[in-house]
DNA sequence: TGTACATCAGTGAACGCGCGTTCACTGATGTAC
DNA sequence: TGTACATCAGTGAACGCGCGTTCACTGATGTAC
C-alpha cells in the first residue's frame, strides 16, 4: 500500500480528522465574521457551517474570538529571523525595509481577516495586544543587531514606528486597486517616512 | 435668595440630579474596572456602588463599555486647536511637540483609566478606534497648517507617528517614578525620535 | 401663595439571547493479543 | 487475520451568567392657573 509521506511522522487518521475539523471551524469563522460581522455571528452558526455540532466548537477553542488566532504564532517569529539574517552593511532601517519588502502577503485571506477584525472592538483589542507583543519581539531583535543585551527605548521606538508604518502600508494596499503590488506601497510608505522625518539616506527605491 | 451662577443657564434641579447620577456611575465604573478588571465587573455592581438601581445604568449608557467614553469628546478637539494656534515660524513637528508639552495630564485619573483599559480587549479595541479618529483629526489639522485642502498620506503618517510617540511617552511616564514630570518624558521621547530617524533639527530641549 | 396636573428620573420584575460549562453518552479509530 | 478492549473525537441536553430590553409603575420635580 502506498503511504503518503508527510513532514515528520504519519498523522494518524484521528489526527488528520482533528486537523480538518479545526481548519473547517477556522475557515467558517473567518468567512462568517468577514461577511456578517463578528458580533452578529454566533458560535452555533460557525459550527453548523463547519458541519459539526455546536458543542464541538468549544472543544477546539476556549473562546469565540480565539478561533481567529490559534496557529497565528510563528509568522512574526520568522519575520524577525529574516531581519536578523540581513547583511550587516545595511542600516537597521534598511534591513527592516528589505525584510518587509521580501515578505509575501496573500491579498484575499488578508482582506477577509481585516474585514473580520474591523467588525468588532473585541477583535481589534486582541489584535492590538498581539501588535504590542510583536513590537517587543522586534525591539529585542533590533537590540541584538546593535549588540545590546536588552532593548532600550530607542530600539522600542524604532520597532513601534516601523511596524505601524508597515501596517499603514498594508491597509493602503488593501484599500487600493488590485493591480498594485504590496512592495510598491511599502516602498512608497517608507519614502514618505523619509520625507517627513528626514530618515537617514536610505536606498528605498522610487516606485512608479 | 442667593443664586449660584453657572456658565450658560440655570441647570434645573432635575438636570443637576441627572448629571450627578451620571458622574457617579462613571466614577464607580472607572474605580471598579481599574481595581477588579472590566470583565469581572458587572453593570449591577456599578449601579450599586453609584447608589442607584441596576436598571438605571442602561438609562444612561447604551452599553457597558460606553460608560467610560461618554463625555470624552472635546479634549482632543481643543488639543488640535492649540496646535493650529502655534506660530508659523515653528516646523510642523515642533509645533506638535510644543502643543503636547503644554498639555497638562492629571496622573491619578489617567492611571485609573489606563488600568481599566488594559484589563479588557474590548476596551482596548474601542480606544484603538478612537485613536484612529484622533489621527484623522490631527492629520486634517496638519493639512490645514500646510495649506492643503485635504490631508495627504504625508500628513497622515506624521499624525500617526507623533500620536503613537506621544502615547509611548505617557505610558512610560505612568510606569516611571511619580516625581518625574510628563514634560520631561515627552521631550526625551521626541529626542529619541530625532536620534533614530534624524528628524529635522528640532529645538527639543535636553531634559535632565 | 396654593392647588391640580404634567413630566420625567428612577424602579422592579420578567424576559431573550449568546457565550461558555458540566455530565453522561455514542461510535469510530487505535491497540493488544 | 480476527477478536476484545481502550481511547478519544464528537454529541445532546441542561444549565449558569451577565448584557441589554420591555412594560407597567412610583414619586419627585416642574408648570399652569
Amino acid at each position: 500500500m502506498v503511504e503518503k509521506l508527510t513532514s515528520t511522522a504519519k498523522p494518524s487518521r484521528r489526527q488528520e480528522h482533528k486537523t480538518r475539523t479545526q481548519r473547517a471551524l477556522q475557515q467558517a469563522a473567518l468567512d462568517l465574521f468577514a461577511r456578517n460581522g463578528y458580533d452578529t455571528t454566533t458560535t452555533d452558526e460557525i459550527a453548523e457551517r463547519a458541519g459539526v455540532s455546536a458543542r464541538t466548537f468549544f472543544r477546539y477553542f476556549p473562546t469565540k474570538d480565539s478561533v481567529l488566532f490559534v496557529g497565528e504564532y510563528g509568522w512574526f517569529q520568522s519575520l524577525t529571523e529574516a531581519f536578523l539574517a540581513q547583511p550587516d552593511s545595511l542600516s537597521d532601517i534598511d534591513a527592516l525595509l528589505e525584510t518587509l519588502l521580501a515578505n509575501e502577503v496573500a491579498r484575499r485571506p488578508f482582506q477577509l481577516w481585516e474585514r473580520a477584525v474591523a467588525s468588532s472592538p473585541t477583535l481589534r483589542g486582541v489584535v492590538y495586544e498581539h501588535q504590542q507583543q510583536d513590537i517587543a519581539t522586534l525591539a529585542d531583535a533590533v537590540a541584538t543587531r546593535r549588540g545590546l543585551t536588552k532593548a532600550d527605548e530607542g530600539c522600542r521606538l524604532l520597532a513601534t514606528i516601523v511596524l505601524y508604518t508597515y501596517r499603514r502600508a498594508l491597509t493602503r494596499w488593501l484599500a487600493g486597486p488590485a493591480g498594485v503590488g504590496v512592495h510598491d506601497v511599502i516602498a512608497e510608505e517608507f519614502e514618505i517616512l523619509q520625507e517627513e522625518f528626514g530618515v537617514t539616506k536610505s536606498k528605498a527605491r522610487r516606485s512608479r
